[in-house]
DNA sequence: CTACTTTAAATTGTATATAATTAAATACAA
DNA sequence: TTGTATTTAATTATATACAATTTAAAGTAG
């Protein structure tokens, strides 16, 4: 682990919320790898907080998933196997077809505007070429939809499962090679959304996930091949 | 609230998930009611322990969404809104429709075996009377369902999502006048899982959670009422 | 040199202490 | 009485202290 865990003092909130984002966040961009133990100590003192802080971060945590607790021994990052990316996945078909469906009942003019303008904001990424942003336009433009959805548990669920593979859609985004085929299909979306044709958009949707399913299994296997052969 | 509140020390778990089963269920059966305030000292007190694993407690209750955090005024029970149940529901039925499409295709001999049995004894609940033998045997049987998915953030999702309105479950199991009907649709749902019939079982399973979702927002409206009425 | 004990260090689990903030109570003026 | 300061009490937020347990290390016998 780098040293760059910074607890940022911008806002006011506790600092077990500050623990807890930021640990979160190094988990899911992989700053944290998967079997790396947190220890308590350690990281009070590199944040510069006690430990009760960063307990209480670690209890949450463990409800989302992101780290295992072992009695006795503490948290440590949760490994990612390639059965729970498809458990999440396979979930995540389902959450994402409901999404769309209900956005096809309840979006609003306004909304759908932004949609669209998401959708050409997106293909405007992917001719930057710049990774991050591609990702930040996805991530906004799929915000629009879920949010459209007028659900809070829907959208609290699927932004927790969609973050559980924040690892690995960045690699599945660098391949230039799929950008035309994400455009199309976010296309296809939007324009079954503001039809109100229930049946295209949700199929989209899951080949969506599908596609994704399958670039993060090539990629996980060879990670499993790479980590075979370096230790 | 009663002093019933009680830590078991049966099994040999940290205080924390000791303390946090424990205010968990006192949420979902009601013991705790929606807007009360968790002080730490008090619960401290009264469940025998330190601040810290009331603490570390209310931590994860808060994830789960049971409680409700007010900075520097602490947690209170979460208020339960009929938007916030539709929510809960309209999710459920998604993940149970796609958790029966899985246990066609997943499901073995054996757990299909149990599966009937669950059928016979919770049509043999129903002639009891007694309403925790029926909801358990109702727990019991969408289990099996559920496990046979073989999916276990399915597994985690739908058990979190269900055990939101236990308290109004109950009732709605206390109305003699559908069970034949809870009989009748645990019944096709079995019998669509033994066929591989994934259209039926899944139509069914939302049309079990739609009838739930009638009687709950009934009995939520009522509620609504009486208190009105008597403050 | 290996297998087993014993000891020491590190780490978590729990309890308590201090600081900061908020809510309530009281006092006082209009 | 009502509205506003001021003080007091209660409560959370954070830090630290202590106890229990585990891991690693150092010896020691075979």
């Amino acid at each position: 682990m780098q040293d760059n865990l910074q607890v940022k003092m911008d806002e006011f909130l506790p600092l077990r919320d500050v623990v807890f984002n930021t640990l979160r966040q190094a988990i899911l961009t992989g700053e944290l790898k998967p079997g790396e133990r947190l220890m308590e100590i350690h990281l009070a003192n590199r944040l510069g907080v006690s430990r009760t802080p960063i307990r209480e971060a670690i209890r949450k945590l463990e409800l989302e998933g992101l780290v295992t607790m072992i009695p006795r021994r503490g948290a440590e990052v949760a490994q990612i196997t390639e059965k729970s990316l498809k458990d999440v996945l396979e979930v995540r078909r389902s959450l994402d077809a409901l999404s769309v469906e209900l956005a096809c009942d309840r979006i609003g003019e306004e909304a759908l505007e932004e949609l669209r303008k998401a959708c050409d904001a997106f293909e405007a990424a992917t001719r930057t070429k710049d990774t991050k942003k591609i990702a930040q336009a996805d991530v906004a433009l799929h915000d629009i939809i879920v949010q459209a959805t007028d659900n809070s548990r829907l959208v609290q669920l699927v932004n927790n499962l969609s973050e559980q593979m924040y690892r690995y859609r960045f690699e599945y985004i660098k391949d230039e090679s799929s950008h035309e085929q994400l455009i199309e299909e976010h296309r296809i979306i939007f324009e079954s959304i503001r039809r109100k044709d229930k049946e295209t958009a949700a199929n989209t949707a899951k080949l969506h996930i599908d596609n994704q399913e399958k670039s993060i299994m090539k990629q996980l296997r060879m990670e499993k091949n790479s980590r075979r052969h370096s230790l």
